[in-house]
RNA sequence: GUGCCUAUAGUUUAAUGGUAGAACUUCGCUCUGUGGCAGCGAUAGCAUGGGUUCGAUUCCCAUUAGGCACCCCA
């Protein structure tokens, strides 16, 4: 490779934290994209496909100025007329804006919606996180603040686990309370690590400012001695948020859905109210791994529909990181990639029937079949060793008699046995042997 | 954004201050009338830029990318 060449191969890499989705990964992606197309189909969730990129404002407002993704790990692009649009973090905001945009609560409520898509974070890049990484969630939007909902998305993202042979899965569940009991909860957190006598770090004295329900999340050591002690939220929570947590785990209960109440579980998005939630696998992999980081979280945003200018109405929602559950899927050894397609090859000998091959081979692919070939190869030898290495499971040859006696030879390539047929037959004969 | 570690064919890797050897893969041949095996052969590599040196893939620096942890999060 040339000097000049080098540099071009280093200008294509892919840029930092984003990766191709090559063909050999196909199979796992197309196992996920079937089980999430299971679940929508017999939950009700229909598809919704947003904007890769939305107005910056759209995830500023809603997110939270103060939070990290919105702070520092958003994509923006400034456009020559001043438009800022940003790669979208997250789905929830843009489903969001989708629904009122097109006033999709006449299409009844509450509406049940789903996703699957990139989404663009502009951070290091980590075991289980990317820049670029996928989401696949649930949204249930519109109507009342019903707990059924809360645990309906639960469940989606559950059962969507389970079918992908992902074991031990447990939420933790929690409420950060509505904004009229919020409030109180953050003023009860504020007094007690205002006390003088913590030796707090850097980063928390900064969540004590502007983040305080985050001090919980602090892992070095000295802030978590205080930890225990902390104020927890429910004991924060009024009436009406008390009781929708309860009944919301009464659901789970009934559903049989294992979960912890972790009281000191916040999750980094303004817009969450009432229910938050994260799930994890305790699995462990043969080779002893544990899987420390959430497979996907999601909580209740009753407000977000107000922040964007609409009616009030009651949402809540969810989402699974794919590309981590992918990781657990390949650790656990788990709902190995789906078997290729049962395929046919086609094998031809001598020119004369190369000559009508590619014609017969679509008036095949014309009756329904699926063909491989390798017309481009005239030994029989490596055509075989083709339909070998592609795992086929029939082979049809034809070569000049075959042509001259408008016959051709079906060739089993798992037990060897093979018959000659008549051309006519082809067809059903395919469509039995591949039943 | 911070810290530590890493970088040799498509992949996994070996060796070396005098420009690299293998395995797997790929392709071809043995083998236009029967594949999986085998044999033979071919293609393909020192991330980028700079420095030290007679000479750098090797030593040093920077950049880029990857890994891990923090931060945060799916």
């Amino acid at each position: 490779m040339s000097d000049q060449n080098k540099q071009k191969m280093q200008n294509l890499q892919s840029p930092k934290g984003m990766h191709d989705i090559l063909p050999q990964e196909q199979a796992w992606w197309d196992k996920v994209r079937k089980e999430l197309q299971y679940i929508a189909d017999h939950y009700h969730f229909s598809r919704i496909e947003t904007t890769l990129m939305e107005r910056a404002e759209v995830f500023e407002k809603t997110l939270g100025e103060t939070t990290d993704v919105v702070e520092k790990q958003m994509f923006v692009y400034k456009s020559r007329s001043g438009d800022r649009l940003a790669l979208r973090p997250e789905a929830t905001a843009s489903i969001v804006r989708s629904y009122l945009q097109h006033g999709l609560a006449h299409l009844g409520q509450p509406l049940k919606l789903f996703y699957l898509g990139p989404m663009f974070r502009k951070e290091q890049p980590q075991a289980g996180r990317f820049r670029q990484f996928h989401q696949m969630g649930f949204e249930i939007i519109g109507g009342d603040d019903e707990p059924v909902y809360d645990a309906q998305i639960i469940l989606a993202m559950v059962r969507l686990l389970e079918r992908l042979k992902v074991k031990q899965i447990t939420v933790r569940v929690n409420s950060i309370g509505c904004r009229i009991c919020r409030p109180n909860y953050r003023k009860k957190l504020i007094e007690y690590y205002k006390n003088p006598n913590f030796k707090l770090c850097k980063d928390c004295r900064r969540r004590l400012r502007e983040n305080p329900l985050r001090l919980l999340d602090c892992k070095n050591p000295t802030c978590q001695e205080y930890k225990p002690a902390a104020p927890i939220s429910l004991d924060s929570l009024c009436v009406y948020c008390n009781k929708h947590l309860k009944d919301t785990l009464e659901f789970l209960d009934e559903l049989k859905i294992p979960y912890q109440v972790d009281h000191q579980l916040v999750r980094g998005l303004d817009y969450y109210s009432r229910t938050v939630f994260e799930i994890f696998t305790e699995a462990t992999a043969a080779d002893g791994t544990k899987f420390d980081f959430a497979l996907g979280g999601g909580g209740r945003y009753d407000y977000l529909i107000e922040m964007f200018g609409g009616r009030p109405a009651g949402a809540v929602g969810g989402a699974l990181g794919v590309e981590r559950v992918l990781e657990v899927m390949k650790a656990l050894k788990s709902g190995s990639a789906p078997k290729e397609k049962a395929t046919v090859f086609f094998i031809h000998i001598g020119d004369t029937a190369k000559k009508k091959s590619l014609a017969l081979i679509e008036s095949l692919r014309e009756a329904g079949i699926p063909m491989q070939e390798s017309l481009g190869k005239d030994s029989l030898g490596a055509q075989l060793r083709a339909a070998n290495k592609e795992g086929s499971r029939l082979a049809l040859i034809f070569g000049q008699k075959e042509a001259f006696e408008d016959a051709i030879i079906i060739r089993d390539l798992d037990n060897s046995v093979q018959e000659t047929i008549p051309l006519k037959k082809v067809v059903t004969e395919v469509k039995k042997r591949l039943k």
